[in-house]
DNA sequence: CGTCGTATTGATCCTCGTCAAAGTTAGTGG
DNA sequence: CCACTAACTTTGACGAGGATCAATACGACG
């Protein structure tokens, strides 16, 4: 039924969405990525406390990061869509804050982290586009904490929704109403900071509303205006285009500095 | 009175906190830095949707960034303490997403952004401290997104207080038990994802319970332990170093590249 | 001294969490 | 291919935590 089927993509192609790479660039790059390995539904990339070694470029499959509370508890901090560099957030410390877990099977490289200081050095452009993309991974985040503080069981689930639709779109792949979502109601649950029980509850009310279907590992976004309404949700907030000023004027297309 | 006491600070006193920069280093940043300039309590540096234009460095005063739903609601988002850096999460995009307004007057200094390419450029070493210094205000951010995902009201101020504490002993200013804290309820109400009634009520019954005690613009922390252990809150987490696989084995104290 | 922002307190209601059981799907091994 | 089991989802009943409304009290400041 092949449920996450995405062209397999390198860790660059996900960097130079933004600053378009030099071939000199793309190659010192290159150098550094493993080979791509296959991981299974349930694997672990990392642990907490662990010291960060690698970052992962998910080439196929999805994955979610999570905090484990002692008390068994878990809460679920992002989800990571096929094309994601998994590892930026947490890369620059001496350890892992959160577990990073397969959600599917999926296809994954490793990037070391001891080569990226010399990235650093010898790319300040990649080095630039390593800044610009942890920022957008952060404002996932951000985002869902607006989400959670300021919305009810019912907006936070239509916020969501949205906004996984907006990053899917982001990824260059199709844009239907429908897509897969292989995520339990246990995940979304920690996910957005309610009981199972009650995203359940919120799924049939939902649509029963005929605002979002769901059923199996996938979603219909049956309503989209009235969804944005009730999420507070604003799409032209994720504009995910660089500043201008950042990348110094206009971004150089051609050039070898 | 003096709440807000602190040493002015410039920016590379906070990002050369985990890099020891050069002579040559502190000369860039200084070069880009503006004198430092007075700002009032209420006063906004920036607003959402306005192409980010700077970073600002924050020697004296407290600020916040916080998100204004469209229905007159506003999520606090991060709070900032004399010696932060603001702007990093948003200052590569096109857009800022937040509004940043001084719960105190203070003061600022301003760092253009279309500087900081040549930093990238230029100085490598403090692009990466400008990395490492985006990812540790987002775990703050991803820390509170645990808090709230994961606590209830009484637990979420205790971990509220423990963090503000811990972040405020980072600082190396003294650890007190007792600090000031110039938030309103109602701003640690939008914090924290609870009404402002609410939080009236849970700070009474922590004070009844000898945890913490809040008065005016202070608090007081009177039983960490038990804070900790309700709150799910271990300080090792929070652990600041910077991984030394990413710098590159042992930070480089002297030299010029 | 009056006014405004802020904090407290009480009463009521409702969203959502919890517990429990049944129903459904998927995965496994014979 | 079927049977069994484990994981996931749905539904119901109940109660608790917290939101809301409203009135009062407490500063801070002009």
């Amino acid at each position: 039924m092949e449920p996450v089927s995405s062209p397999v993509r390198s860790v660059m192609q996900n960097l130079d969405r933004h600053i378009a790479f030099t071939e000199r660039e793309h190659r010192l790059i290159s150098a550094l990525e493993s080979e791509p390995f296959a991981v299974a539904r349930g694997d672990t990339l990392w642990h907490p406390d662990e010291v960060p070694r690698h970052l992962y470029s998910l080439h196929r499959g999805w994955a979610c990061t999570l905090h484990r509370s002692e008390d068994d508890a878990e809460q679920v901090l992002d989800l990571h869509l096929p094309g994601d560099v998994l590892g930026l957030l947490d890369f620059t410390f001496t350890t892992h804050y959160t577990t990073a877990e397969m959600l599917t099977d999926g296809v994954v490289r490793a990037i070391p982290i001891a080569g990226i200081h010399r990235l650093f050095q010898a790319a300040p452009r990649v080095a630039m586009s390593l800044q610009a993309a942890t920022a957008r991974q952060q404002r996932n985040i951000t985002q869902r904490l607006v989400n959670v503080l300021g919305n009810d069981a019912c907006s936070r689930i239509a916020h969501f929704a949205l906004e996984i639709h907006h990053r899917l779109a982001g990824t260059g792949m199709e844009v239907s109403n429908r897509f897969t979502l292989p995520l339990t109601q246990r995940r979304l649950s920690q996910l957005l900071g309610m009981s199972e029980v009650h995203v359940s509850r919120t799924l049939s009310e939902l649509a029963e509303r005929r605002l979002v279907l769901r059923q199996r590992q996938s979603i219909d976004i049956l309503d989209f205006e009235e969804l944005a309404r009730i999420a507070n949700f604003r799409p032209e907030r994720f504009s995910d285009t660089l500043n201008p000023a950042f990348v110094g004027r206009e971004p150089p297309t051609s050039p070898d500095l």
